[in-house]
DNA sequence: AATGAAACCGTGGGCTG
DNA sequence: CAGCCCACGGTTTCATT
């Protein structure tokens, strides 16, 4: 699928409220209503919105603890651990990646006992050779959209 | 703020679908849809809901080079960086982190170039050190809500 | 926290270029 | 075919209790 530049104008208007009305996102975009709703419609359809998503401020919500952990495998499959690891509650992110590590896993704990429990979890694998925490002092900057 | 099962409930629904009416809200949490209005509400004036994000597939729009990218620091301060890094459209996320980096910073790029210009950008400045730069082969997870 | 009424909006059909 | 316009039922919003 193709995106022009009208798209592009409606997912800014939904980067800066995915909760907008389609008449409002229509306004902006100088488009009818019925046009805002279909080319939505269409990109969801085409995965190109995958859904919505409330901005939630999780330390407000005891979640004090972010961490990046990186991992180093033994050996050469780490696809089944990466999905385990996607799987649980904590994690918001699993990358593989190029360099030191051979995964990246960003994970939110309300305290250290749950952060504790999760890499003793991730050890306990034989296809894990080693895991490396960070643990992050200061969000600067946490919001998943880049500018269009 | 204190923030109760209802809430709870409430986010629960929002982090489904943040585009999802107050009303169907409500009928999935046994209350009124007035109460459902008002939680949400009140929760947005808390800052617990900061916002509403439309999860959208960036390399279906070209954003193919996901990138996470440790910063070390040369002597103190990397505060005025940070924010500076923050800004940059590329980027979706800036950490202070204990370790082996100063910071940790994930940004999306569409090619190498662009990758390349961020980097240079950052080292350019007199208070960074060195920049390692991991690329992520495979994208396992990027949905940036943990269970409640 | 519930009610209810007015304003606002989503959704689908039919029309137009 | 995509976009526009319209209409109706559904939804938001907020004052009132």
């Amino acid at each position: 699928m193709n995106i022009d530049e009208t798209d592009k104008k409606i997912l800014k208007e939904l980067q800066k409220d995915a909760r907008k009305s389609y008449r409002k996102i229509a306004e902006q975009t100088d488009i009818s209503e019925g046009t805002a709703y279909n080319r939505i419609k269409k990109m969801q359809q085409n995965k190109i919105i995958q859904g919505y998503t409330p901005d939630i401020d999780y330390q407000k919500l005891g979640y004090d603890l972010t961490t990046i952990i990186g991992i180093t495998g033994e050996g050469s499959q780490l696809q089944d651990l990466e999905q385990e690891i996607a799987e649980n509650p904590h994690v918001t992110a699993v990358y593989d990646v190029t360099g030191q590590y051979d995964a990246i896993t960003i994970a939110k704990f309300q305290n250290r006992k749950q952060l504790n429990q999760f890499i003793k979890q991730i050890l306990k694998r034989k296809d894990v050779k080693k895991t490396y925490t960070m643990l992050t002092l200061n969000t600067i900057k946490e919001k998943h959209q880049i500018k269009l």
